[in-house]
Parts: structure tokens; C-alpha cells; sequence
DNA sequence: TTAATATTGATAGTATTACTATTACATTTG
DNA sequence: CAAATGTAATAGTAATACTATCAATATTAA
């Protein structure tokens, strides 16, 4: 799984960027610096022309790559699901029992991430930090029709989708397989932003992960047909 | 319950303002047309010189009341949550049984809102949209931990633990309370986004509503003690 | 009632942001 | 080697997010 990831390039809709920055080694700059960046700063303080100091490029030349800070946000959120969406791909095709494969697919989505060192320009454990903080941001807009028609969020749609249907195969009887899998995806985001800053709201922390408490709260909300 | 809400103040934090929008005819407009004002253009293009044109003020007389629409935000959410918290404390009073109260608080942190008539200047129900669209932005924010520590967000963690305080009662051996009620309050935003946003990954909608899919849940997740 | 004080409005000004346009030069590719 | 593509530098615009000052008006306290 390891040695495959390196081969294959993660798919993002190209409505979202001007340019490919997979494609050249200044956009590879822009999407590794971005993310250093982001983490450091956040994405509100975050701007192309600071970008474009820390890279020693000139902000032109970031235009040129995204239209604005908001679509590279996006493609860094795109990025992330497709990698995710291609981890749960790998992780479950060799599971036969539906629960199993839900806990496993839970545990890809619930996780805190480490670096995937086969993807040298992207540092996967920032990314997460960085989707953690700022993906609602992504679609908390007023924009969010016309782009969710575009396709923007469309791999994030589909890992949530593809949850869904482990969890009609282990229930059909469950009336909310959809609430449940976009609240379980978005919910683990934010006990990792509790954990982090609102600990008297949430019972996770170093010995106890969001991982534990969704894992739990699946196998007490479905009833598996025998 | 509804007379004594037209005498009670709402208490909002007193760092989050310069000065309180409810002692004054300019500061009761200011907060009135700016849930009018971010419901129509959202907040991330809502400015404090568009409100002062929309009310006939001087941008900078806004200043005077908010050090910026961040703070103005922080206090339209802190205002919303102990509105929340009062109606949660009087609709839970006479409630005996513990799962008939959370049940109860769940349905009014995950209803969809009315305008309550005693608060003339401030329209629940544009106020709860803004909820359900900004409040992650919040505290989404490189300043989280400090304004935190300002009591920011006092309010708002108080609703939830009333409610953990509700879990604990009624099934004691339940490891995630905390958990489980903040993925709920925020959940629960969230599910109200997805109905009128990404359809295709909520089964909420017209007929089925954030409290049947959280009232479902919970009653599935705790085991009360008998 | 008058004087002091608070409130608001109007104007002006600054630094930063979020871009767009143009030109020139460098590098890659066919 | 010519064309296409990529990059840098410069300049410029409109909007944003404020701050400061001062005059006009309303309120309140002596």
C-alpha cells in the first residue's frame, strides 16, 4: 500500500486551481510552504504575499496557481479526502464483514495523521492539523452552492458515502446512515479541536481518542442482522 | 416562561464588547440589522461599514460598540447560548425523570428556531441561521486559547455540561458524556447545514429533523440504570 | 436652568489586503 | 532553434479594517 501510494497521483477536480501545482516545482513550493504556513499563521492571517515572501517568489506568481487563498484551501481539502478516500480504499478491500471494515474506514477518518513520506511535497500530519482548523471553511460560505455544483466537495461526499454503505450492509434497518456518517466525520474534527482547546467539553485526550469514543458509539447505535 | 423572558437581561460577557449594545437605541440597531445584515451576505462579506450605511451611522460609531465583527459575532453567539441556557434551565425545571429532561434539551439545542416576540431587537430565528452558518468561526480562530481564557465561550460550555450533567444521571457507567453531547450541539448545526446544502449526505430533511435523527441516537448510546 | 458629560456623526487618514495588468526574461519542449 | 511555457518585478486599484479628531447634539447632575 505503502510503495502504490507513491505511484499514483492524487485526483483533484482542476475547476479548483488555475494551474496544476503538482505539475511544476514552484507549485509544489506553493503547496508544502502553504501548508507550514497555515498551520503557523492560520488561514485567516494567511496571505499570498506573505506566501510568496517565505518562498521567495513573487505573489503574481502564486495568482497564478490558485485565483485566491480560498480555492488553495479547498484543493488542499480535496487533496486530503481523495488521500483519505484512497487509504480506505486499500485498508478495507480485504475485509469481508461489513462492521469490521466500518471500524477500519472509522479508524482512517478518526485518526490523528502522521507524515506520509511518500508524498515528499505534502506532510500529511500538517494537513490534518490544517483540516482540523479549517475545513468547515471551506463550504461555511455563501458561495457554497454554486461550488458544491462544480464538484468541489464531491471526494469528501463520496468517502462519507462509501461509509454509508458498510453501514447499510450492517444494518438496513438504521434510519440515519447518512446523519450518521457526516456527523461521525465532521464530530472527529472537532474533538480533536476540543482536545486540543475546549478540554472540559469533550473526554478525549492523550489516553483517550476520538477513534475510541465513535468506535464505541457504532457498535452501540447498530444492531448487525445475523 | 414567556413573560419572564421580556424581564430577564441575557448575560453577555462584558470584555466582548466596548460598550453594551443593549443600553442604547444605536447599539440595539447595530445588533438588530446585523443578524439582518450577515444572514443576507454572510459574514465573511459582512463590514462594519455596509451595517453603518444600512442603519444611517457613521462606521466609526460602530467601532464604539465593537472592537470588530469578529467580537461581534463572539457576542451574537454568546447571546444565542444563554438565551439557549434559559429557556433549557425553564423547560427542564419541572422534568423528574432524566432522559425526559435531556430529551427535552436536546430538542432545544437541535429544533430549528422561532422568533421569540420578547426580545424586540432580536430575531431567534435569523439569529439561529447565523448560528448554523458562522459559529465555528468563533472560534476557528489563532486567538481560541486566549479569548477563551477571557470567558468567551463561557456560556456556551455551560449548555453542554448541563446536559453531560443529564447523561451522567441517567446512565452513570457511559465513558463519553462530554463527547457525546459536544458532538451533538455542534452535530446538530451541522445537520441543518447538510439539509439545505449537501442533501445527498444527510437523511435530514422536510420531514425528518436533527432531533429525531439526536433523540434516536442517544436513546440508542445510554443504557439507563432502573 | 445651566454646566458638565456622554453620545453620535462627519471627515480624514493609514496600513494592509486582495487582487489585476503588463512587461521582460528564463527555461523547457517539439 | 523557435515556440510555448514559466517566473519575476513593478505598478496600480478598490476595498478593508481600522484610528484620530472635532463639532453637534442629547442627557444628566448640581
Amino acid at each position: 500500500m505503502d510503495q502504490l501510494l507513491a505511484n499514483i497521483k492524487i485526483q483533484v477536480n482542476d475547476k479548483i486551481y488555475v494551474k496544476d501545482p503538482e505539475t511544476t516545482t514552484l507549485g509544489r513550493k506553493i503547496i508544502k510552504h502553504s501548508l507550514i504556513m497555515m498551520d503557523e499563521i492560520g488561514f485567516d492571517n494567511f496571505t499570498f504575499k506573505k506566501l510568496g515572501e517565505l518562498i521567495g517568489s513573487n505573489e503574481s506568481s502564486i495568482y497564478r496557481y490558485f485565483e485566491n487563498k480560498h480555492k488553495l484551501l479547498v484543493y488542499l481539502s480535496s487533496w486530503y479526502w481523495s488521500w483519505i478516500e484512497y487509504k480506505m480504499v486499500f485498508a478495507t478491500a480485504n475485509i469481508v464483514a461489513p462492521l469490521d471494515q466500518l471500524i477500519k474506514a472509522l479508524e482512517l477518518v478518526t485518526e490523528k495523521i502522521e507524515d506520509d513520506l511518500n508524498t515528499p511535497y505534502i506532510n500529511e500530519a500538517l494537513l490534518n492539523k490544517i483540516i482540523i482548523a479549517e475545513f468547515t471553511k471551506t463550504f461555511l460560505t455563501k458561495e457554497v452552492d454554486e461550488e458544491n455544483k462544480e464538484g468541489f466537495f464531491l471526494i469528501y461526499k463520496r468517502v462519507i458515502n462509501r461509509m454509508v454503505e458498510m453501514v447499510i450492509q450492517i444494518d438496513p434497518e438504521y434510519p440515519y446512515p447518512k446523519s450518521l456518517i457526516s456527523s461521525i466525520v465532521e464530530g472527529a474534527l472537532h474533538q480533536h479541536f476540543l482536545k486540543d482547546h475546549f478540554k472540559t467539553i469533550t473526554d478525549c485526550n492523550e489516553s483517550t481518542s476520538p477513534t475510541n469514543y465513535y468506535t464505541h458509539l457504532i457498535q452501540r447505535v447498530l444492531s448487525p442482522k445475523i
